[in-house]
RNA sequence: GGGCCCGUAGCUUAGCCAGGCUGGAGCGCCCGGCUGAUAACCGGGAGGUCAAGAGUCCAAAUCUCUUCGGGCCCA
């Protein structure tokens, strides 16, 4: 049976019990094992990493591949969905670091030891690992937690070690020095991927080089004045224009420099020279060659010397901005690095790993960090006067993204995969893979790989991947370790080993060349060597062949668009070196979740949401529905507080309509397996038909958009249907049916709609509000284990009607028009209209309205309404002659104004029937007019308090005309909206009794008279005097059109009188303590009766009369118990007079009723179940609400014994909801 | 400097690819309604030079070009 819903939407509530139920009953193995033989998918998670808590992009990540995930199982598919860890790297040890409290890379291994430091870093990931896990879980994301990939398990090791072997075996692994980004806090080399940009303020300098034998000099501009010691050369452009530029200024030596011509002015404004004379003009190739002298001569330490050493040099790449002469320095740059080698220079780099100078660099600056040798350089050449202008600039400049610091370039042995290589087919491989969106690939990705540079995975750290390289300590030779089989060859090798440092350097190989010692080298890998080879390490490959023939490569990944140069790269560069392939089809893209202003989520901003936070508020669901809704997935998102409340307050609307079809299904007892479709195909009215095909339309729309995974419009259709359809529409249409007792197949009919709605949509929610739609689908589907077993609706289109869902939206247009002009004449909804009347503009729109006509008059409470013919006026519109004079005075000059006036007197309809017929006659002095049909026109005019209002398919006309009748029951329902919002103000239960006095006067007192019983039942009111001093516990007065109008309402208990429920619970359970009040109902839940006859037999004893209604014969009652002075009555089939047959509840209430009306007493029904069983739940639960009443009004007390065991929970809910007190 | 994305109401956005009714929503604001789904909900209103300009076209928020502004990535 279907049970009511539990109160209001409290998605807390909810989501806690929902996931209990997937626990308790392992619903997501259930799914997976139902389709362990569904065609094959394989989801790739891009791994997270581990170093602290979800951030609500990564939910969004993380939610996008959930619905997928969901989406594919409701399809049937068997998907493979192993999330994945990324777990080594600099983050978690500069965390680590920190938690030691270590300022270097030195003090790792001096002050902690190198497998302390691992064994934290390894005890943090993992811890993290399960925080992650457990919040992810909470956002109700379905993957395989329980096995997940990390990137610090061995498979992982010797999928890297495996890649890196091919990489050399095909030529591909280099080692070389080049200029690289360096962080020198964390003393390692970065890769561009872990580059991140910061706009910092540095020193802009301009620097003269003395050209030799001359008084002339170059000038160059820098801002890394540190750099300058390695200063080895100065490029500029071949073809650009320079000039020798003479500058002058009073009291100052002039000045000869080198310089682009076009700067010369710009540049002499900065130290403010007065003149300037171009002595020379020259192309840059012309000054190729010209010799200056080192800078910092006898200052510092210098480069080697080569041939081209301290000469201008040639370079296409130098721009043509600042003086256009370049300074080199091939030790600390990339570009700089090229052209030395191109020129054999010196890659002199004198700074060492933690971003000092060497000893030997020059007494002033060794051992300073470069920071600071910045100031001490500079002061130097200041002395040597050969600083032209020194300031600052504010530009975009390298960090490390782990620890912020900004980086330097660098001259180091860095270990390479040749990416350039393999440049031209990895564009070809993105152009195979279907992106979404399509920029995605062949923008991005592709112009990415355009500019492809070589990758640098080597890292000089701790927590890694090890590089599996080996190297002779005596002549150098190198080995690489491609597997864990050949690493067994090794010495110190111990099965089953840590594979991480520093446990791995222990293992040593002979020198196959000169016998020597083979030890590792101290690198370990980049990460994004872990994450790009996850494909298939997650899948064992070097162990498992078939699982990786089985599932690789993966079907679809997504991640945030920053990927296109992280993960998207790293996977596509591995995987082309060893399969020449895509390791995935499709890749999506989405966008980031920034904060409400768009600005990115940043600790220092203070503007981090935390998703965790916005679930224990608004919950999984309404987060879900919210990120995923509300825009395209791959565009970003600047996230609004007030995002996941509004998504909550559709989710709401939808609990709202599940709450009241429950309530009714519940009440009627409907079970939805007895119901045949067809069976009620009869009973299905006009609004059921067109819900139903409104929902196909629904379902189909909604897979048309996820499968091209436009998610957010997928939502809107949920939404618009849920909001629109059902809620606003449907759901207002159908009230009234559910309101009939008894059985009814109209009524069925509703609930066989509504569940079936109810059911399918919650399937079509299921992937993004897996927690609701799960407890709503399976309250409407008490057998089945979870929505998410369900398979994916399909349209079906036998229901889809599309002319009635035309006709309807005619209705509803209709209505709305209607409704709008009641506002707009201050007709309140509430007071009923004489009638309606529409003129339809054609055939078909008479059909439509026709059909719909019942459902137009009852939405706008009319009494009436009536459909014209087409073409046809509505007779009551006053038709109005409007005499041509011109027309007329053409042919009856001197009479002309005469006849206007007769006219005028004529009735309208006389004149337009006569000429219709030929024409229209009148006699004026003595001659016959004729009148013909252009002399008059005619219009019509509204009757009084009637409006007109066009809509699409013609003119409504509304009578707001009243009459006495229509009055009366107008203000009676003003009178009972009051009373209904004073019980709210007062917090009465929608059931509870009140007295209610009513002052009135005129047409209210009369209204009041006449509606009376109305009033009563409506607002349950038990007593309604008509006084003319009402008083009660609260009153209330208002004028209604010049009638005054009291309201005094008195409750039947004070809240402060029944404080049974407080007092039992802090007094035990004794049942002397036990209070029951007069007026109150109470129920006790007990195997035998025992103390329910107790209860009774004690209130007889004070006093009260008694009657018992029991199951057992009275005699042997009244002997056991000591009933003496009771009256019993039997409730048996047997007949006797003093019997009741238990279906004949009439006769019970009756009985009751009378006892009630006789004195105040007590009233013992026993045997409750019995009657339920021979009346059902719900007609015994009117009973008792019934009786409860009766009971209150006249201060009895009316007590229910009846054994738990026989009741479903949810029953027993229900009574107790019925019941004062429960003992 | 280059590539890509974006710019629509106070805010968040739909519509743009495939040009065509009066540019739709939600939030907020103002006004009203409803009270047997109700600490809910519903209706109405105000609020738009569709970033700016030019072009194509019978017709441009939509297509093209230019400019401005924001973001991401690369130099």
């Amino acid at each position: 049976m279907i049970k009511k819903a539990d109160g209001n939407y409290d998605p807390r509530v909810v989501e806690k019990q929902v996931s209990e139920y997937w626990t308790k009953n392992d619903v997501y193995m259930r799914l997976k094992s139902l389709r362990s033989d569904g065609e094959r998918v394989f989801f790739l998670d891009g791994p997270p990493y581990t170093s602290g808590d979800i951030h609500v992009g990564t939910a969004l990540n993380k939610l996008i591949k959930d619905f997928r995930i969901r989406y594919w199982r409701m399809n049937g598919y068997n998907v493979r969905d192993q999330p994945g860890w990324d777990m080594h790297g600099l983050p978690i040890e500069v965390q680590v670091e920190k938690s030691f409290n270590l300022k270097s890379k030195k003090d790792i291994v001096e002050k902690v030891g190198i497998d302390k430091f691992v064994q934290e870093c390894k005890k943090f990931a993992l811890t993290y690992l399960n925080n992650m896990t457990g919040q992810f879980t909470r956002l109700g994301v379905w993957m395989d937690w329980s096995s997940p990939y990390m990137t610090i398990k061995p498979e992982f090791t010797e999928a890297a070690w495996s890649m890196i072997k091919t990489a050399s075996d095909k030529g591909l692994l280099f080692e070389g020095e080049r200029s690289t980004q360096w962080c020198y806090r964390c003393g390692t080399a970065l890769a561009e991927a872990e580059i991140e940009y910061i706009e910092k303020k540095d020193p802009s300098i301009y620097l003269k080089l003395k050209v030799k034998g001359r008084d002339e000099f170059l000038l160059i501009w820098t801002t890394t004045p540190w750099t300058i010691p390695a200063n080895m050369a100065v490029a500029v452009h071949p073809n650009k224009d320079y000039a020798l530029v003479e500058f002058r200024k009073a009291g100052s030596k002039p000045q000869q420099l080198y310089l682009l011509e076009e700067k010369a002015e710009e540049i002499g404004a900065l130290t403010g020279q007065e003149e300037y004379e171009v002595i020379r003009s020259m192309k840059g190739s012309e000054l190729v060659g010209t010799e200056y002298s080192y800078p910092l001569e006898g200052f510092c330490q210098k480069g080697a010397a080569g041939e081209w050493s301290w000469k201008v040099i040639p370079s296409e790449t130098v721009e043509t901005e600042y003086t256009g002469l370049v300074h080199t320095a091939p030790g600390h740059g990339p570009e700089d690095f090229d052209l030395g080698t191109k020129y054999g220079l010196s890659i002199y780099s004198p700074i060492a790993d933690d971003g000092t100078f060497v000893q030997g660099a020059g007494n002033e600056i060794e051992g300073r960090k470069v920071t600071q040798a910045n100031d001490i350089i500079l002061e130097e050449l200041r002395k040597r006067e050969l600083l032209y202008h020194s300031g600052t600039v504010e530009h975009r400049y390298g960090a490390c993204w782990r620890c912020k610091t900004p980086l330097i370039y660098r001259s180091t042995n860095q270990w390479y995969i040749r990416a350039t290589g393999l440049k031209d087919r990895m564009i070809e491989v993105i152009n195979g893979i279907n992106w979404i969106p399509d920029w995605a690939g062949s923008a991005r990705q592709a112009e990415w790989a355009r500019n492809l540079k070589d990758w640098c995975i080597s890292r000089q750290r701790f927590w890694g991947t090890p590089m599996p390289v080996w190297r002779c300590s005596s002549c150098n030779e190198t080995r690489i370790v491609g597997s864990i089989s050949e690493l067994g060859k090794g010495e110190g090798y111990i099965d089953g080993m840590d594979l991480h440092r520093p446990a791995i350097d222990n293992v040593t190989f002979k020198c196959g060349k000169c016998g020597g010692e083979m030890r590792r080298i101290p690198d370990v890998l980049d990460v994004w060597v872990d994450s790009g080879i996850c494909s298939w390490a997650s899948l064992h490959y070097t162990s498992k062949k078939d699982e990786f023939d089985k599932w690789w490569p993966a079907k679809w990944i997504v991640e945030a668009g920053d990927q296109t140069r992280g993960w998207f790269n790293s996977q596509l560069t591995t995987s082309i070196m060893l399969f020449d392939k895509s390791p995935f089809e499709s890749a999506m893209l989405h966008g980031w979740v920034n904060d409400a202003r768009g600005r990115p989520m940043h600790k220092s901003l203070g503007n981090v949401v935390d998703p965790m936070e916005v679930i224990s508020k608004e919950g999984a669901d309404s987060l879900r529905f919210y990120l995923v809704s509300s825009r395209a997935p791959w565009e970003d998102l600047s996230f609004q507080p007030d995002g996941p409340r509004n998504a909550q307050r559709m989710i709401n609307i939808l609990w709202n309509v599940y709450n009241f079809a429950s309530t009714y299904m519940e009440l009627d007892s409907f079970v939805p397996k007895k119901v045949q479709w067809k069976t009620f195909s009869k009973e299905i009215k006009l609004e059921d038909r067109w819900l139903l095909s409104t929902l196909q339309g629904t379902i189909a729309q909604c897979t048309a958009f996820v499968d091209k995974l436009e998610l957010h419009k997928y939502c809107r259709a949920v939404e618009k249907f849920i909001v629109d359809d059902l809620s606003r529409w449907y759901v207002k249409l159908v009230r009234g049916r559910t309101w009939t007792e008894g059985p009814d197949p109209e009524k069925e009919a509703t609930y066989v709609v509504l569940h079936h709605v109810l059911t399918e949509l919650t399937k079509l929610m299921a992937p993004v509000v897996p927690y609701v739609s799960d407890e709503i689908y399976r309250a409407m589907n008490p057998d089945s284990i979870s929505v998410h077993v369900a398979s994916w609706p399909l349209a079906n289109e036998s229901l889809v009607d599309q002319k009635l869902e035309t006709d309807m939206s005619l209705a509803r247009e209709i209505t709305e028009t209607i409704l709008k002009s009641r506002q707009e004449t201050g007709m309140k909804l509430r007071w009923p209209l004489q009638r309606i009347v529409i003129k339809p503009k054609d055939d078909t729109s008479r059909r439509s309205i026709g059909r719909m006509l019942d459902i137009i008059e009852k939405q706008c409470n009319s009494k009436s309404s009536k459909l014209l013919p087409v073409g046809q006026e509505w007779e009551e519109l006053v038709l109005t002659v409007v005499p041509n004079p011109n027309a007329i005075g053409k042919v009856y000059r001197q009479w002309s104004g005469k006849i206007a006036l007769l006219l005028k007197a004529r009735p309208a309809a006389e004149i337009i029937e006569g000429i219709k017929q030929g024409s229209y006659t009148l006699g004026v002095e003595g001659q016959i007019i004729r009148i013909e049909e252009n002399m008059v026109s005619f219009s019509h005019t509204l009757p009084k308090n009637v409006a007109q209002v066009d809509f699409s398919g013609g003119t409504v006309y509304i009578d707001f005309n009243m009459n006495r009748e229509l009055e009366l029951e107008s203000l009676a329902r003003e009178v009972m909206r009051r009373v209904q919002k004073m019980r709210k103000d007062l917090g009465l239960k929608v059931d509870e009794l009140v007295t209610a006095s009513i002052t009135a006067s005129g047409a209210l007192l009369e209204s009041v008279l006449e509606w009376k019983q109305t009033i009563q039942s409506e607002c349950r009111v038990s007593e309604l005097n008509i006084s003319d001093e009402a008083t009660g516990d609260i009153s209330e007065s208002w004028k209604i059109d010049q009638n005054r109008l009291v309201i005094a309402l008195t409750r039947h208990r004070e809240k402060g009188e029944a404080p049974a429920e407080a007092s039992s619970a802090e007094e035990g359970e004794k049942s002397d303590s036990i209070v029951m009040d007069s007026g109150g109902t109470y129920a006790v839940f007990e195997e035998k009766p025992e103390k329910g006859f107790a209860l009774f037999s004690s209130a007889m004893q004070s006093g009260m009369a008694g009657l018992c209604l029991a199951r057992e014969f009275p005699e042997k009652l009244s002997k056991k118990y000591g009933l003496e002075g009771a009256t019993i009555v039997w409730l048996s089939s047997v007949s006797d007079k003093n019997s009741i047959k238990p279906n004949d509840l009439e006769k019970i209430s009756l009985q009751i009723s009378d006892f009630f009306k006789a004195s105040a007493g007590i009233v013992l029904i026993d045997g409750i179940e019995y009657l339920i069983s021979n009346n059902g739940f719900q007609t015994v639960v009117r009973l008792i609400q019934h009786l409860r009443d009766l009971s209150a009004k006249s201060g009895s007390i009316l007590l229910i014994s009846l054994n738990p065991e026989t009741l479903s929970s949810n029953e027993l809910g229900l009574i107790r909801k019925e019941v004062d007190n429960v003992f």
